[in-house]
DNA sequence: CGGTGTATAGATGTATACAAGTACACTTTC
DNA sequence: GAAAGTGTACTTGTATACATCTATACACCG
């Protein structure tokens, strides 16, 4: 939502970068070293800085008080914050929903809704589908700092998502939330909506708490 | 809460053009040509563009498709939005705030507000606890998150201020409002406390909203 | 042997030169 | 006279050279 990219070199190696940030390519806690990192990409260091310097701005890079950019440490108690803080977005964003949807945007949400049913027994299937969902939703909601303030939290959730495991269960649980969640927006139950949007992130962020903390943050 | 400025030069253009953006000495819609402001600020057009980029991101300057920077133009939807979101993000960190406000935490809201009351005949004075207040508040919630994006938004929000009257009776309520938001941190009630946020700040939203559309943006 | 000062290698920050692209005015043509 | 094409002035994007600052290793002193 923010820009869209104009086909410089600058936008390139951003984009580049961000892939391997939220990757994990590039380490948790490593070192950006910008004569090496630009001879990597091919490009000179200003270009490069550039892009350093946006993802500095979303946090995605860190810059050091002495001087020098690292890629963020993983951290447990970020988790927490970025889905309370998510939980908040996408309650306020359900709600904006139920008063702006249109027939065409139930309809969609609906799709969305139909084709995840469909793919439920696939683990990634169902995460694309829920992806969408949200994102429909985001948009629907035609709140232009509420979506772009979901889309930076969702490149920060993704660099943990490589430690999530989707069990069965749970994709059934989050199915049966989004058709509460489409159900309470079809019917425009403000409140309803809000607070399903609410605890269903809610339980998401007590999930993936609970698989990181059994099973860590190590990257290597 | 990001980061503290390093004594760089690219730093101290990037509060300084956010100081003239935010005061709209440099006028919404204006286009800024960088040999020009790197003159103007005796810099060479390097840092000045990672100062330009950094606001970019910020949403407080604009990249134009075609290529150029201005300075975003005024619009009460955006108002709207913000307010919007700004509800959310008090509301949450209300609850927040609740679940882990320290003793000495409790005594500053406490404080802040006295001092508050003893100066409500002051519109500048009042505005000033007011904004300590829901930075308090934003701090001891403890969610550097949505203390990030609470203060990009207050930043949004500046630009709209010079628009906006504070009729005595506004500061009433927004003092009662104060106080019951406080009362409900100290009491730990997180349900009352995240209503009483989500409803002052929307109130703020009609008010402002209800100001601005029967004066106007116009800047000159 | 530990600690401190210093020299040096290498990184980041800034300035400037150059390349590429955009907008606008002027000319030319129908 | 209007519209389209072209040339020019100027802006932005990139590369590179230079200055400044940081960190590390080593020597020297207590």
């Amino acid at each position: 939502m923010a820009e869209q990219p104009r086909n410089t070199g600058a936008h390139l190696v951003y984009g580049e970068l961000k892939r391997q940030i939220l990757n994990l390519e590039l380490k948790p806690g490593a070192r950006i070293y910008e004569p090496a990192m630009a001879a990597a990409l091919q490009v000179s260091r200003t270009p490069l800085r550039e892009a350093i310097r946006r993802l500095i701005s979303e946090s995605l890079l860190e810059q050091q008080p002495t001087g020098g950019v690292t890629v963020p440490a993983l951290d447990e108690k970020v988790i927490s914050e970025l889905y309370d803080v998510r939980a908040a977005l996408e309650s306020l964003m359900a709600r904006e929903a139920c008063a702006n949807a249109t027939a065409a945007d139930l309809e969609e949400l609906r799709g969305i809704l139909a084709r995840n049913a469909a793919m439920v027994e696939f683990a990634d299937e169902t995460m694309k589908y829920g992806v969408a969902l949200h994102a429909a939703i985001a948009r629907i909601a035609r709140n232009s700092w509420a979506q772009r303030f979901h889309e930076q939290i969702a490149s920060q959730v993704e660099r943990y998502r490589h430690f999530t495991n989707n069990a069965p269960e749970r994709r059934d649980e989050a199915l049966a939330n989004h058709r509460l969640l489409v159900e309470a927006i079809v019917s425009k139950d403000v409140d309803e909506a809000a607070k399903v949007a609410f605890d269903h992130v809610i339980g998401a962020r007590d999930e993936t708490l609970r698989v990181i903390s059994s099973t860590g943050l190590v990257v290597e």
